[in-house]
DNA sequence: ACCTGAACACCGTTCAAGT
DNA sequence: ACCTGAACACCGTTCAAGT
């Protein structure tokens, strides 16, 4: 459970253990062979160890793919340099990153949790509440706002990207899409009369165009808002 | 794999195997001992049968534990009877009550995934499509907004509600709250500049609300965006 | 302080056999 | 058609022993 925080003291030998290489080789089995696919045996065959030396730098496999998750998270970063001007295009720039980086790595998605507790699960939280605050709202409502649109992100993508048929890469996934349109088409309209109607969307429906459909419509509220608001209780009226 | 649909054919004695009865004495083994205290010969016990019979009914444990999730996705329906009159509320309350019933059965809030398959994840699109078919939006956004809604509701929902140490009740969820809101405290303000000024609200911030406060600044892009739109671009100036 | 690897206590899943 | 239960092929995790 101990963990080595920075570089080894002395010089060692290359291949020396520490836990972030133990997680980048997780990072790489997970990728290749997901959750399921992931054995302590395996990655320590693959890092030249026993299964208990693994043990010394990570508590247990649970706590090795939250860590792997928050790794590919960071991916996010590198790609977003945070620079942006605009607070809403920082953040829908940001949001994107953050979706792209959990699509390549589908097994990450459902690991990141809230609230944050790991550093780049932070990181994330901290910029987009940054961006907020660059905002015109109220200050009393940036952390809500930045909870707000931080659990869509990374709530949304999982939703989103989370692997389908567990462990069977051979389903693409514009496949799993047009199988489940047929699947709809096929339902009884009495039960599901929007579905039934809508079908025909399904198929021609980019999964990263919803994401950002949905976080737009979020932004917008977040626009619409900026301005005092209405008395609190009859919110919204159509 | 095979799977029996409605009541057995004649009387049969009262404990007969079913799908439904399975998937019922999954829900309950979930509640008490959670994903990893399921198990194949424990239920098999619960039900006075071998394992193998298990399997007629339900492929694996992981459709076992997807239909379980959709059945507690089923609860939601039982206490929100969807005959709300305003888009607004009917989507507000078909929400909460989504997050309630997942709210009591935290391992089945992750095993929502989109776009649905199973009958109650359908059933809960077709509900948010329905109530926003009603209010003046131009119909050809009505799936792209229905998907972005019903995503919130089941992304967020999990975000928030997923079990924390997997399997470990022993620490309340406002215990987890406090210990997180210490960890920011202790944050370096250089690398989170957000958090470390905005502990406080993690302290007395209720996740319900923080999940409602979210779907309701969804509602308001909503609101404001049915009215015509500006031209495509611009979106967001702020 | 860190690594080794055998051993323990399980699990999901299959399958030949029954009714 | 549906159920039984032993058997297979694993796993995560621990731990006494080494360096």
């Amino acid at each position: 459970m101990q963990r080595t925080r920075g570089r080894a003291p002395s010089g060692g030998r290359a291949g020396a253990l520490s836990q972030e290489v133990i997680v980048g080789a997780a990072v790489s089995l997970l990728d290749e062979l997901g959750e399921r696919g992931l054995t302590f045996r395996l990655l320590a065959k693959e890092l030249n160890t026993g299964t208990g030396a693994l043990y010394w730098h990570v508590s247990n496999k649970d706590e090795l793919v939250d860590l792997a998750a928050d790794q590919v998270l960071g991916h996010a970063f590198a790609a977003h340099p945070s620079l942006e001007e605009d607070a809403a295009s920082g953040l829908r720039a940001l949001a994107v990153a953050v979706f792209d980086a959990l699509d390549r790595h589908p097994w990450a998605a459902s690991h990141v949790s809230a609230p944050p507790t790991l550093a780049n699960a932070l990181r994330l939280l901290d910029r987009v509440g940054t961006l907020v605050a660059r905002t015109g709202l109220p200050a009393e409502r940036h952390f809500t706002v930045a909870t707000a649109i931080s659990y869509y992100i990374t709530g949304v993508s999982a939703q989103i990207i989370a692997p389908r048929p567990t462990h069977d890469a051979t389903v693409s996934r514009e496949d799993f899409l047009a199988r489940t349109a047929r699947r709809w088409e096929e339902l009884d309209p009495a039960d599901y009369p929007f579905l039934t109607r809508t079908t025909q969307h399904l198929r021609d429906h980019a999964d990263r165009d919803q994401f950002i459909a949905g976080l737009d419509l979020l932004l917008d509220g977040l626009n619409a808002t900026a301005a005092p608001r209405p008395p609190a209780g009859d919110s919204n009226a159509w």
